[in-house]
DNA sequence: CTTGCCGGGCA
DNA sequence: TGCCCGGCAAG
């Protein structure tokens, strides 16, 4: 329940975060529009809290795809495309900035809570991973993509 | 099941 | 030096 909500609040807070302008803007060529779209209308459903149910679909769960329209089944996969909107799908739409401030050796309150002993208690990681996801791999940082210790949000 | 990373492999 | 996976630990 609040795992729901809170990742709604995290993809809608990202895409808020850089154009502050409010609906109104952004909109790249149709691509992370389909991440915007798909938590609003889960918003909606959620709060909604109400009707359908009994003739709930068969819901394709693909036990995966946190986002990623389902559309219909009548759509194979991957629609034509249109053209080739993978060597240039970029250059346009502005990601969720990173940590605010800007990387550079932020503040570091003197912390050291021993961890327990217990390799890093790994409360929270949005990380390229599972910021961008397994389709977006060419967005991770360098490091991500070789599985090794991500060098952009570090923590 | 997942994410995140070390260690190790390959050109 | 860049690139990637196996396998592990932690949720
Ligand atoms: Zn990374």
């Amino acid at each position: 329940m609040l795992t729901n909500s809170h990742a709604i609040v995290r993809h809608i807070r990202a895409w808020h975060l850089g154009p502050k302008t409010d609906k109104g803007e952004d909109y790249s060529d149709g691509e992370e529009e389909f991440y915007f779209i798909e938590i609003e209308r889960n918003a909606d459903d959620v709060i909604d809290h109400s009707s359908e149910e009994a003739i709930s679909p068969p819901l394709t769960r693909t036990t995966s795809r946190r986002c990623r329209s389902f559309s219909d089944p009548s759509v194979p996969t991957q629609p034509p495309v249109s053209s080739s909107a993978q060597l240039h799908l970029d250059d346009n739409f502005i990601w969720p900035l990173r940590q605010a401030g800007g990387r550079g050796k932020a503040k570091r309150p003197l912390h050291q809570t021993v961890h327990t002993n217990t390799r890093k208690a790994r409360g929270d990681g949005k990380k390229c991973r599972k910021v961008f996801g397994m389709e977006n791999k060419q967005l991770w940082c360098t490091q991500c993509r070789w599985k090794k210790a991500c060098a952009k949000f570090i923590d």
